[in-house]
DNA sequence: CATAATTACGTTCGTCGTAACCATA
DNA sequence: TATGGTTACGACGAACGTAATTATG
């Protein structure tokens, strides 16, 4: 469990689509599929509910949003962090 | 800056060493070195003080080490959370 | 049938270990 | 000079894109 790859789970969780998701990804929807596929085997858990097309999440897909929306916010925080450090510094 | 990176920099700002960091990973003092160059790369900022050996840290470094905990509490929070879904899931 | 997702294949990049090298106490 | 950290090198695995395939509405 990697942040790229709850990076990609959200965008896809998010936009409901694993083609908008590589869309705002920058990334082709193989790629997109192929990080989840990856992910999913590394949990034991599929995380995305395939027999319909609606981009609908398992349980444990709907677990884990809370916890990757905090992680990747955390990440957010800590570079804020580094570079707010980096600003006083300069102005040393 | 991925999980990967910041368990490996955590080690080593633990244990003040890269060789007992690598030695408490299962890995070689290489591999240690390797990846936290990587992070430092990926940042833009040295982590670790090495003019010094005894391991101390830099300012960022120790800025980063309250953010890579909290990072690494809340994915093992994750993971447990999915074991958990599935114990009770086993038990219908 | 058209659109969405997966699979196959070759490429690239990050991590690995081994081994050689540099530095410091 | 012995120990700790880095650099060079080749190998492996995970990510990538392209393209062919499968599947669903």
């Amino acid at each position: 469990m990697e942040l790229f790859q709850l990076e990609t789970f959200l965008t896809v969780a998010r936009e409901k689509s694993f083609s908008r998701a590589a869309s705002r990804l920058h990334r082709t929807q193989s790629a997109v599929s192929q990080t989840i596929s990856r992910l999913e085997e590394d949990l034991g858990e599929k995380l995305f509910d395939r027999s319909s097309r609606d981009g609908s999440l398992t349980d444990a897909g709907q677990l884990l949003v809370t916890y990757a929306e905090e992680l990747l916010n955390v990440r957010a925080e800590a570079r804020d962090a580094l570079q707010e450090l980096r600003c006083i510094k300069a102005s040393w």
